[in-house]
DNA sequence: AACTATTAATAACC
DNA sequence: TGGTTATTAATAGTT
């Protein structure tokens, strides 16, 4: 559109598509953006550049509910079914979600840090904001259950243990009543005393 | 483009929105096949109208294809690197400083999410996501300490725990070694062979 | 859906 | 990279 008609096929001089690739691509991406908002739509956009570099626009929420959003629908259409739950029901599913997630965020922190602000209007601000707080809450909430789990695990054994050494403390009590046996010279350490101290 | 400028945001008239819906999602999805060509990229558009009506565009592979890389590209990245320093002062002090991080952060978030945002320039927003990206960092930083020295206690008390009984066990077979006890009959559950299992 | 008067995008150049 | 400008391409309003 240009001082000069484009021929539609591969440009071949690299730096030549390199500064094309750059201003097409903040071209199609406002084009989008424009058409989310004037006609209320949800869009989603992944580029891959010929080195694999990507490039990626959600108007409304994340890519990742753009993608969930497409495959339920897909799955639907199509009775191959595919993987459709990503649930995170599987811890590796959770973690590969929240890995995601995270990298949702820093691209998202990393845009609106970056220079890119000034392109922006207050409404995509807000609504990369709200993006942002949804994120956080995810990413905590996933980790908080990561541990909590692990913690609750720990306790379990503490429990489990302690009950054994009450057994055995038990036995070993009997065991000096029925044969009369003097106390040890060597004591074991009393198990139910330990310090919530932190060792390393 | 065309017969007066447009306005940047939802138009309301049913009518006209869908033409405009019609006219740009065609002009987008040819942009996208320009570019994909023009500069040997791979693109994927995924847009919901409205009403939830799905139109795609894959330039060389498939959708799933695309979004298959796009997800591989996303948890390969590792979001190593918050295993920040935080300076494990004095808990109490640790708390407190927590609180009042939290307090500012909903302070914050409240302001922004709170329709103030009008009021606020770029450059204060741009601040105020620097700050909000600062906050995150350090509750989630500070909460994985309390965590981690939690699960670190209770780490240690498994392992007193279990030498405990190890001992324990040792002295019983003694006894039996010693005055020739037949085994018992009511036998305690070997109690290294916990699960691993979460019980509430 | 087809037609244009305009605006928007951008190819080439710096 | 990041600007400028001559042109082409897209499209808003209209028919």
């Amino acid at each position: 559109m240009a001082r000069g008609k484009v021929q539609m096929k591969r440009i071949e001089n690299p730096a030549h598509r390199q500064v094309t690739f750059c201003k097409r691509r903040a071209g199609l991406l406002k084009k989008a953006r424009e058409l989310s908002i004037l006609c209320d739509a949800d869009i989603g956009i992944i580029i891959f550049s010929t080195h694999g570099k990507l490039y990626e626009l959600a108007t409304k929420g994340t890519m990742q509910g753009i993608i969930e959003r497409y495959k339920s629908l897909g799955t639907q259409l199509d009775a191959e079914g595919y993987q459709g739950e990503i649930k995170a029901q599987e811890p590796v599913e959770e973690i590969s979600m929240l890995k995601q997630e995270i990298q949702l965020l820093q691209k998202g922190l990393g845009y609106m840090l970056g220079g890119e602000v000034g392109n922006m209007n207050l409404d995509e601000l807000n609504a990369m904001e709200k993006h942002l707080e949804i994120w956080i809450y995810q990413i905590r909430a996933a980790k908080m259950q990561i541990m909590f789990q692990e913690i609750q695990m720990l306790k379990n054994k503490e429990k489990i243990l302690k009950a054994a050494n009450g057994l055995l403390q038990e036995k070993i009590e009997e065991q000096k009543v029925i044969f009369d046996v003097p106390p040890m010279i060597a004591g074991i350490p009393y198990p139910l005393t330990i310090q919530n101290e932190i060792q390393f």
